[in-house]
DNA sequence: GGATTTTTAGGACATTTGTCCCATTTAGGA
DNA sequence: TCCTAAATGGGACAAATGTCCTAAAAATCC
C-alpha cells in the first residue's frame, strides 16, 4: 500500500552533503504529468501519491510512496517526460539531485546501481500484481485486505484517494463499505 | 501491445558463443508462476505471453513479449519466486543464461546494465499506463485502439488471449466487438 | 461565530460486465 | 473422412459499477 525502501534511505544518508533537501507541504504538487524533469527526488520522510490523469479528467493513483522511494527515476533513465504527477499527502522532506548526478551515481556506485535495479524490479512486480488483482477480482473481494492494510498505517486517506487507488468511483466505494459488513 | 527491445537483441548477438539457445514450441510453458528460477531468458525470435493466474482461476495477461525482451530478470534481481507464467504464443527461440551469469553481466558490462535499467523503467511505465487506462476508461473506448494495433501486427490472437489481456470475459469482448460497429 | 468550501453519505436509475448455457463453426488427430 | 476437442457467437438474467443529484457533516477561512 505505502511503499518504502529503507536500503536506499540508508544509502542516501551516507551521501548527505552531496545532496540538497527540500520541504514540501501537504497538497503541493512536486511533479506535473507531461512536463520535463531535471531532477530526481528521494523521499526522506512523509508520504506522496503518484497518479496518472487521463484525458477524461479521471485520476488513477499508482502508488503511495514513503521513505526511501524515488521519484523521477523512470524519466531520468528514459530521458522522457513524466508519465504521472506526484503530490504530497503528508508533509515531505525530499533529497534532490540532478538527473546527471543520478545517472552518474548509477554508473559509478555499484551499491546504488543494484539498489535502483531492485527498486525498479519491485515496482514492476507490485504494479503487475496490483493490476491483475483489480482486473480479476470484484472490489468486494479486495476491499477487506485494503482496509486491513489501512488499519496498520496510522494515516487516514480521503475517500477520494482510496477510490482513485482502487480505480472506482467514490459512490461505489461508499456502497462497498456499507453492504458487506 | 507486443513489446520489443532491439537494443538488447543486438547486444545479445555480440554475446553469442557465451550463451545457449533453445527452441520452444507453441503453447509450451517456459516459466511457471510460483516456482524458483535458475535462468534468465531473452527472446531471440517469436512471441510469448506473460500472465498472472489468480486464486479464482482467472488469468490476466500482463504483456506480450517479442524480440529482445527478457524473462525472469525480475526474479533474478530480487531473488524471489516467479510472479507470473510465460507461455509461447508462436514458436520461440530464446537465449538462456544462468542467474549468476545475468547478475555478472549487470555488474561488469555497463552497456548491458544500462539497457536493462531502461528496459525495467519502460516496463514500469507501460504497465502503469496500461492499468490506468483499464481502470479509467470503458472498454468500448479502449477496444478501437487495441484493434488498430492488432491490425498492425500480422499475428492473430485468440479471443481468449485478447480478453485476458484487457481483463474482461470473452463474452463481454464479443459483445463489444458487435455493438459499436 | 458565521460563511464557505470540502468531504462524506446515499437514493434512483442507466450502463457495463459477468455468469451460465447452448449451438455453431473450426481445427486437428486417428 | 469421420470424430473429437477447441474456439466462437450470442441469449437471458444477475451483479457490479457509474452517473447525476441532493443533503448533511466536517473542516477552513475571515
Amino acid at each position: 500500500m505505502i511503499r518504502k525502501n529503507l536500503q536506499l534511505l540508508q544509502l542516501m544518508e551516507t551521501l548527505e552533503g552531496k545532496t540538497i533537501q527540500r520541504n514540501i507541504s501537504v497538497g503541493q504538487r512536486l511533479i506535473h504529468q507531461g512536463e520535463s524533469l531535471t531532477n530526481v527526488y528521494i523521499i526522506r520522510s512523509g508520504i506522496a501519491k503518484c497518479f496518472i490523469t487521463e484525458d477524461n479528467g479521471k485520476d488513477y493513483i499508482l502508488e503511495f510512496l514513503g521513505e526511501g522511494e524515488v521519484l523521477g527515476e523512470i524519466e531520468a533513465i528514459r530521458k522522457q517526460q513524466t508519465l504521472c504527477s506526484v503530490e504530497a499527502v503528508t508533509p515531505l522532506v525530499v533529497y534532490i539531485m540532478s538527473n546527471a548526478q543520478f545517472l552518474d551515481l548509477l554508473r559509478t556506485m555499484p551499491d546504488f546501481n543494484i539498489v535502483i535495479l531492485e527498486l525498479l524490479a519491485t515496482r514492476v512486480a507490485n504494479s503487475s500484481i496490483k493490476s491483475a488483482r483489480q482486473q480479476l477480482y470484484t472490489l468486494s473481494e479486495i476491499l477487506p485486505q485494503l482496509l486491513t492494510m489501512l488499519d496498520a498505517q496510522k494515516i487516514t486517506f480521503t475517500k477520494q484517494d482510496l477510490a482513485e487507488y482502487v480505480g472506482i468511483s467514490v459512490r461505489s466505494l461508499n456502497r462497498l463499505l456499507k453492504e458487506p459488513g
